[in-house]
DNA sequence: CCTTTTATTGAAAATGATTTCCATTAATAG
DNA sequence: CTATTAATGGAAATCATTTTCAATAAAAGG
């Protein structure tokens, strides 16, 4: 059996080679950043959390290894509006909650919220059922933001 | 009385004037492409649009302009995933019919709709609220998308 | 209408996140 | 253990967007 959560083969590594892809000490370290956080990376914060211990992982790599992640639907990648993309893993081995974000335009903070998931969920399932009808459209995913400002910068007004 | 949507003082000048703003040639013409279409044009394409009639109005005031009417909320900006942002009329003088957006992963191309509009503002709004009175955040906009693959798309599966 | 103030502009150069190139390395199949 | 070929890193290239800076033109005040 699979270990979920520890050592030996890793949940994801079934889905990996399932998918023709190689698994590397890259893949294991970046995942591993990933799994490890609750934080938005760039993929220059996962380069400079690694690089210390790993100073032979290059950026290039994490771009290819994020990119093949989310062509996975293992990581999702958002725009956050400071100009670079950041990663989430999707869902960790015990499944992360799913929640959605509120950005501050301020200072481009971003807070995660699972309040009212469940009404939301509800509705979304509801929707993309009608759309995929109406027009045709297979959704795989959404994306739902709301932006705003957060306490320190409306203080700051 | 200003005019709501031909000629004489436009709807936009008065907030233009009210924030410091000046009106201008290329200011004009610029809303002016993007109250005359349905598409979602980049910076480039409003400076193709324009160019014939007006070469001596450069891509780098149709940036500066199009900051400008993001910060005012005349124009909304949105990432498609191909690359470069892209842009819409917030309210046209008509006052444009609110929507979101199905995002065909395969092709890039933008499916608005309106289905459903009435009961996702109805959820957005609750939602709003309570996450604004929780975080402590003073929302002012929202972002739902879908993503998937479009007809055509599916097919080239 | 004319002058002054200063926002706006265009062209060229800079920026910076992400990609591409390509020779080298290493994971996996057999 | 060897062959096959995906994966890698470093340097160079991309390319949308910004910045710089001198020239232009709105708008305000006579």
């Amino acid at each position: 059996m699979p270990n979920q959560n520890g050592m030996g083969p890793l949940w994801w590594h079934g889905k990996f080679r399932g998918c023709g892809y190689r698994i590397t000490l890259a893949r294991e370290v970046i995942l591993n950043v990933l799994s490890k956080t609750e934080e938005h990376l760039s993929a220059e914060d996962i380069y400079s959390r690694i690089h210390s211990k790993h100073p032979n992982i290059g950026l290039t790599t994490i771009y290819r290894t994020l990119d093949v992640l989310a062509n996975l639907g293992l990581v999702y990648r958002f725009d956050f509006g400071d100009k670079r993309a950041r990663y989430e893993l999707a869902k960790g081995p015990k499944g992360a909650h799913h929640h959605h974000h509120l950005v501050c335009t301020g200072c481009n903070r971003v807070i995660d919220y699972t309040d009212f998931i469940d009404d939301e969920m509800r509705l979304l399932q509801e929707t993309e059922k009608g759309l995929s009808k109406k027009y045709n459209f297979r959704i795989m995913n959404h994306l739902i933001q709301f932006y705003g400002l957060c306490g320190n910068c409306q203080a700051k007004e």
